[in-house]
DNA sequence: AATGTTAGGGAAAACGTTTTCCCAAGATGG
DNA sequence: CCATCTTGGGAAAACGTTTTCCCTAACATT
């Protein structure tokens, strides 16, 4: 039994210089620090939480990680930071780990599959506690990391793979009919769509919804104004795709986006456009935080980011009660020329 | 000397099965894989190279980390990531990061130096390689961590502990000089100035630079038209300073603010102002990415985002060569009424 | 009084790497 | 032909935790 001064010299390894002061064995330093209840007597917890705090410790992680088997590190992997939406759950998602007591590592995938891999393959290595996909592509590691005992969650975008996996989002589907029941109750008539890729869930489902939202109502939508240039980013496709509208000469009442980004661009085209053709009222989706403050005339679905972090630890906690995550939406009206 | 086929069972550590296959110890394959050139035969080192890419081996961190006493996470802590400058940044600093094989943590402080002390902590434990500090505040912690040998790089504001440390960034100084300087030679004479609390280095040089230049010029700033309200967000602060001065009666030609959230705000002021007075023109600091897109009226000081990712990775590996990275800024001249 | 049972806590193994010693055999120099 | 390097590579220590055993006392139960 060490005496709890004799600290002649310091052994290797922090944890023994707390274990000293306390007069202990790391052992119960450990059990103390985990909260291994039934292991330690008040007095001697007391006297390590002492010693702890005053000698301002804490666990190295990769002692940590190399015994147990996983650190604390969550990866959430992006498919484009510069969208603010993303930024925004982003965010939210730190807090969120953060006060759970985990890190996020943040990553840009830049929604290519080679970088989505390559992060996949670092954090595996990183074994890292699970692995957040915030707006996922599809790609050969996705299928071989799903067979490990990584927890993955999907946000926005499901599993590319098809299989069933956690999912936190909002219910894109219905979104899409709300947009497309919105803009009859407001009279429109004339509706454009411009859409990214269908390779998105989110956009595919989004675009089905209001594509059946119009025709229910018995004012399906005209297919030629139906755009969705291929494209890099959704600024461009918005660009391009007002672009090519407004050189067909069509003059719509409403164009609907699939994301915010593409609305900036398409109204820049209008913007960009001397000749006097008034910008239509737009719709996009994701309601950016800038809107409010940048985007004055633009309508948008929003949805609750700062609830996307609660629902993704939720979903890490419990894999099992929460395999499907659905968050409520809500549509956002700017740009009434009278209220 | 284990035959190169005896696997009967596998050791624990992946590295190990490596090490079978190739029909070597597990510290030939360690060399292997960090470089070390003298101590394998060329036809060794393809046996190895064979077995870690036939296994997809890669090494797990955690073993690593705790040899090496250090981790190839890089944290980096931003002030604020809802301002997309500040995550244009981040995102340039993940890609150059990635390439020398660092990850990077991204964390968001909210400028609190209760949380930028908790991540501090926390990435020490990390036993992160480097901390890199976009937008510093000043912490308790800090001064500790720099007595320490991780490697602390400033980004955009200069250390607040006045200690000198490896910065990266625009001469902010010199930045606002040459809006001074621009706003003279366009004519415009009325000048109000809305600024950030001078508590950021970067705010503090630019409000500096700005003042000066006008004052260089003959043409000092009037007092009342300087406007800093205290308030959480740099946007309402513009919000507010801009209804301050709507307030007082005046109309200025041009309003100059410390950051370009500022001028969104601002602008939002203007906006909601239905009483006809037009907005003046306005000039910004960092020139987000977004305002191609969604400020066509807001002219800004460019800081090359893109640059600074590279620049970050230089400080980190060559950390006498490059204390001081200054990158060049420039004028980005929108909403001319005529060019 | 003998026998569980439990609370409190220590010794040491285990985790997967990197790196320090070692050592054998061939090459080189005298 | 002996001594000395060099080259190639293995055995094992070390890194800082967590966790599995183990042990001792004290207490409760027959």
């Amino acid at each position: 039994m060490p005496a709890s001064g004799d600290s002649k010299f310091s052994v290797s390894g922090s944890i023994n210089a707390v274990a000293q002061r306390a007069g202990v064995s790391i052992a119960t330093v450990s059990r103390v620090m985990n909260g291994v209840s039934n292991k330690a007597s008040p007095a001697t917890v007391a006297r390590v939480r002492e010693a702890i705090a005053a000698l301002d410790y804490r666990p190295t992680s990769a002692g940590r990680a190399l015994r147990q088997k996983t650190s604390h590190l969550v990866a959430v992997l992006a498919a484009n930071l510069a969208n603010p939406a993303m930024a925004a759950i982003a965010a939210s998602a730190e807090t969120a780990l953060r006060q759970k007591g985990l890190v996020m590592v943040l990553c840009d995938t830049h929604d290519r599959p080679d970088l989505q891999d390559e992060y996949l393959r670092e954090m595996l290595a990183q074994q890292a506690r699970a692995i957040v996909l915030l707006g996922a592509v599809d790609s050969p590691m996705l299928l071989k990391v799903q067979e490990g005992s990584t927890p993955l969650i999907f946000v926005n975008r499901r599993n590319p793979t098809g299989a069933e996996s956690a999912f936190v989002g909002i219910d894109n589907r219905r979104a899409g009919e709300d947009v497309a029941h919105w803009a009859i109750a407001q009279g429109l008539r004339r509706i454009a769509l411009f859409h990214a890729p269908t390779s998105s869930s989110a956009t595919r489902e989004r675009v089905s919804g209001i594509i059946a939202g119009f025709a229910d109502a018995g004012a399906a939508l005209s297919k030629d104004l139906v755009l969705s240039p291929v494209s890099g980013d959704h600024l461009t496709i918005g660009l391009e795709a007002a672009r090519q509208l407004l050189a067909k000469g069509e003059q719509p009442d409403l164009v609907i986006c699939t994301s915010d980004l593409i609305a900036f661009g398409a109204a820049r085209a209008w913007r960009e456009l001397r000749s006097g053709n008034p910008m239509p009222r737009m719709i996009g989706f994701d309601d950016s935080p800038m809107n409010e403050w940048l985007a004055p005339e633009l309508s948008s679905i929003r949805i609750p980011y700062a609830g996307f972090g609660e629902a993704i630890v939720a979903a890490l906690m419990e894999p099992k009660a929460s395999l499907l995550t659905i968050l409520p939406h809500k549509i956002i009206e700017r740009g009434q020329k009278s209220a």
